[in-house]
DNA sequence: GTGGTCTAGACCACC
DNA sequence: GTGGTCTAGACCACA
């Protein structure tokens, strides 16, 4: 699975990281049990600081993403504890300015819809194997 | 119309004043042509800076919500305006990382789809009037 | 001849009636010795405040364009008194900001010698009779 | 590369600097790739609040002359990134009103044409190195 | 150390 | 009275 880092881009990197390991969960590119480079891997391969991959691994486990295991070191998190992590509030808050950007520019709610129905294909169509 | 700023909140307060304007504009409390109050009495009616109320109304002109009339002050922009300034990579781009994280707790393609639309609908019908 | 104003743009009422009653001038719709209307009556054609009127006159006469004669108000100047005004240092430092930005964005000085003569000629063309 | 603020001036400060970074980029002192100094050393060597050197940033990272990357600041951006955010009604709205004056105060086109070409070579030939 | 955010208080140009 | 500009000083997120 391959991370691409944006050094010109707004969002922070640790965000830009914690997104991609994220969608590279939901792409099925990255599967429960498997584990995640270590900090000092991931900052090499990246090129940037370890204090920044750091802060990304910390938001995903306390985003119930991952697990901390002694030995294996980050984990991926089963879908069950996954799951339970599930913050339908949050999202919706995180949703909400986006659609109604959305809906100020004129877009109706069948356009929007089709949007984003297109959009999630993507994201599950996007599974490497 | 009604806004509310959380100042414990991560999410800057000039964004949040933004956010709230611009939802207000799709759930159709603000209408076009119609002006929002002076930089000076926002920020005294939310107990923030002026400097802050501007940072926001900037933000809201530079993306075609409103325009600068210089008689009539701060004008929510026509429709056709604002639909000028769709950027759907943009949407995309902020879209992404949120249905990934839906897709990795569970949810299925049809649960966002009802979520996104039932979210949809809500800010459309919180339409005062 | 006719002026419009733009309330939404971001150029100050003053200077757009300034500016276009100098373009005016430039195309021979306003010739020497013709009278520009009152105060009044120009604030009120225009739906703008006297004052604002007020100052674009000012400055008009200030910059050589017009004379205030006593009993026939304000008269467009003689070619001969605006050409004892030509400021060549200060359209340098108005131009050169401009020329650089086009620079910048990859104009060549072809293009933009090109550019700019279209733009005069459109200007002489624009005379009425 | 030298910067001087005329406080004196009208224009604003954050305006002057942000026309003289530009001219600095026409003239090729200022590449792509190269960084700006920091909002502090900016603001500390010109003696100028570190605020407007801020305004001055955004305003050119909003026109397309700069990125922020986040390791090395602010760059100068690449040729082409210029060239996209090109918008020649506003260049010609910004040269419009200068090219009446020009003709008013007695300039034939073969001279504002000869005037132009001078001065876009002063700017190209004003490179150092 | 960097840019981003917030506050505060002041002056000015414009209308 | 409006927005725009400038200054000053403080805190924080990010790297």
């Amino acid at each position: 699975m391959i991370i691409q880092i944006q050094f010109e881009s707004e969002t922070p990197i640790y965000k830009q990281l914690r997104d991609q390991i994220v969608q590279g969960i939901a792409q099925g590119d990255l599967k429960p049990e498997e584990s995640l480079p270590s900090v000092r891997r991931m900052g090499q391969e990246l090129g940037i600081n370890l204090h920044t991959v750091n802060k990304a691994y910390a938001v995903l486990k306390q985003q119930g993403f991952t697990v901390i295991h002694k030995r294996k070191g980050v984990l991926i998190n089963s879908l069950e504890k996954m799951r339970e992590h599930l913050d339908t509030d949050n999202l919706e808050n995180e949703l909400r300015p986006i659609f109604s950007e959305m809906i100020c520019k004129g877009l109706t709610q069948k356009e929007i819809s089709g949007f984003c129905e297109k959009l999630i294909q993507k994201i599950q169509g996007g599974q490497n194997e």
